[in-house]
Parts: C-alpha cells; structure tokens; sequence
DNA sequence: GGTATTGAATGATCATGCTCAGTGAGTATG
DNA sequence: CATACTCACTGAGCATGATCATTCAATACC
C-alpha cells in the first residue's frame, strides 16, 4: 500500500468514494427535480456523469440507494433528537420528542421516505439504517427500564412495551405521510396512545 | 339489450367476466407454481389463455390484481369473523377475534400479502378492498362506542382509539409476516396492548 | 336485414431495473 | 522497470411491467 501524498493522483478508494457521492448527490437532484416515479436509475447516473451500470456497482438496487440516502436524514435527526432531549421529561414526554423530530425528518423528504419504507415493510433493513434501528430500539427499552425503576410507571413486558410501541410510531407515521394526519394529530394520537399504554397520566 | 337465452354465444359481458376470472384463477395457479418473485404478467396470461396486453384491460396494473385475489381471501375471512364473533366476550376478545382470524387468513397466502401491503402502504386502498376497510372501521368504532356505553371502558377519542387500535393491528401483521412474531405472539401482543389502550382487565 | 358503433382482445413496442463480459487504469510483486 | 493482477467502470443486452394503435365480433340503431 501507498500512502498518498499531496499532489498525488487520486488514488482508487478516493475515485470510488467519490463516484458514490456523486451518484448519492446525482439521485437527490434528479428526485427533488422530477418525483420518485419520474427517476430513473440512467437519469441518476447521467446526472452524476457515469455509465448506467455504475451504480449498481455502488448500490445493490435502487432501494439500497434510497436506504443510503434516507439514512444521511436519520442518522442527523436522532443525533439531533438525543441532543435536545427533555431533561426533566416524563418516559412519553422523552419518546415523543424523538419520535416527533423522526417525523420532521421523514416529511422533509416524504417522496423518498415513502419508496424506503414500502420496500423495506418485509425487505428487513440492512446496511447503516439496520444499525441505528437496533440502537434505537436498545434506548427505548432503556427509557422504559428507567421509567419502571424510578416506579413512574407500572411493569410491563418489554417485548411487548416495544413491539406497540414502534407500532403506534410506524402507523401515525404512515398516517401523517399519507395526509390523514397532520403532524400534530400524528403526536398527539402517539402521545395518547402511549400514555394509556404505559398508565402515564399528562404531565 | 337482448336477452341471453338458452344456446345463445356468451354475450360480451359474460366473455369479458370469464377472461377476468381466468386471469384471476391463472395468477393463483402461477403463484403458487412459482412464488412472488417468479410471477410475472406475460406467465399469468399465457397460463390464462389470453394475450400479454389483456390482463391490464382488466386490472390498471399488477397491484390491482393482487389486490383483487387478496380481496378474495379477506372478504371470506372476515365473513367468517363476523358469523364466529363470540356473544359474551368483552371488547377487546371480540376485537381479537376478528384480528386473528384476518391474521389467519394473510398467513394463508403470505407472498401475496406482503406484496400487497408493501404496494398499498402509500397507495390508497381502491376497489372492493377500501369499501371493506370502510366497513371494518365503523364495525370497530361501533365495538367501541357499545363498550362506551355500557360503561366497560372509559370513554376515548374514537379517532385516537382506531388509529391505534390500526396500528398495533397492523405492527403484529408484518411482524408475523416477516417471522419475527409467532401467531400467538401477534394476538398476545395485540391483547396486551389493547388492553392497557382500552383500560380493560383481562375477563 | 343492413349499417354504424362499441369495446374486449391483441401483440409489437417502449421504458426501466438490473446483469455481465470486457476494458484499462491503478496497484502489488520481483 | 517489467509483469501480473485487481477492480472500478462501461454500455450493450435482457426480462419485465406497461402502453396503444389496430382489429373485429358483439351490440345498438334504423
């Protein structure tokens, strides 16, 4: 191996990582401009000034691009939501914070969180975005641990805490990206929801 | 209009009416044959006996057709659901009765569901299907509302409770469908949820 | 009965996601 | 250096979902 020096060609890593933004950048030009069923794999690679076949060099399928891309929006939102997370907050109080700054991010690229999640509904998520799930999941039983120490709330099966949980979460999701909720509506059923689920009562 | 008498030619609404079943019919066989992924529109025609441009006379694109084959199970189960419903079971033992037996049926024919429910998600329920939705979720809310009344469960916004109630109905669903839940997981889970959404003991 | 209209069915054709044998610049080895 | 090898990249080609001008038997109208 060579180190590389300043001055020097790039070297093939460089070029490679290189062409990937490019096509990353190329898909969400090409998305902003023409919609998800007007983006076409050729448009993406035209865009980023490759043949056609490259990208599949960079990404398995269209969907492992979308995931690459969704997860850019993710990965900032929940640093950004554990950043800012309330303090002196209830368990729901907490959850819905996070939740609540997913669906922001979600809905600054609705078109694209759309096409990721209806291919990943029984396409289990691999890559980064499979990671930062299992993260999450980790700190949301942890939320609920805590709030069962602390007697905030009665014992409940964590599988089960989980499981209706990131249902309630997924569905009013769907529900706000479909337009039958708006973002309000969207937490304040998921704040419900949860706090008869946990027996919380409002702050 | 003539009359369609006894040795009369099949009148074109009756061909058009068997040419849509034997594509329905010819879609079963070529799935079962061949899984989701080995499907495809010009197999199911050949299999039908028509032309590769007939079966989208007949359904706007492949997810209508899946739709209407699914339509087919859903509509049986849920007539049964409803002819089975338990007399003196509290609200939410009725709701699982029906759940489960929805639950049952997806699991019957589960390629054919995950297709559909990934197509669906953001693409509004059309056809036979939505009007089945329609109904169970006034069959839901009516549950409710009787729960209501008799003093069961303490009042709870109806919108709030079927969304959530949707959600964790539907969370169960792809996680059995994606194997992650056992059935008996899907409606343990589902009843535990309900329960604490509802503030019902268990009977 | 004769004629005009409708619309189910056809299949060639298109656009698209994805594949893969081939190419050549970059890299390791002696 | 010279040589062998690696691998990002290419673009023609494939399979498939979907389209649409065309066809012609069933139907409606006189």
């Amino acid at each position: 191996m060579t180190a590389n020096m300043k001055g020097d060609q790039p070297s093939r890593q460089q070029r490679k990582s290189a062409t990937r933004q490019a096509l990353l950048r190329a898909a969400q030009d090409v998305l902003k401009a023409h919609g998800l069923t007007g983006t076409t794999t050729r448009a993406i690679a035209k865009q980023a000034g490759v043949a056609s076949g490259t990208l599949f060099v960079h990404f398995a399928d269209v969907n492992a691009l979308v995931e690459a891309l969704l997860d850019e929006h993710i990965a900032a939102a929940l640093a950004q939501a554990y950043r800012t997370l309330p303090r002196n907050g209830d368990v729901v109080k907490r959850l819905l914070h996070v939740a609540g700054t997913l669906y922001a991010s979600y809905l600054r690229e609705p078109e694209l969180a759309k096409a990721y999640l209806a291919a990943s509904l029984f396409t289990p998520v691999a890559g980064e975005l499979s990671v930062r799930l299992a993260a999450f999941q980790t700190w949301v039983i942890g939320e609920i641990n805590a709030a069962v120490a602390a007697r905030a709330i009665p014992d409940i099966d964590r599988q089960l805490a989980f499981a209706a949980f990131f249902s309630l979460y997924f569905g009013m999701l769907v529900a706000g990206l479909n337009g039958m909720l708006t973002r309000k509506q969207q937490l304040a059923n998921l704040d419900g929801a949860l706090r008869r689920l946990l027996q919380l009562e409002a702050a």
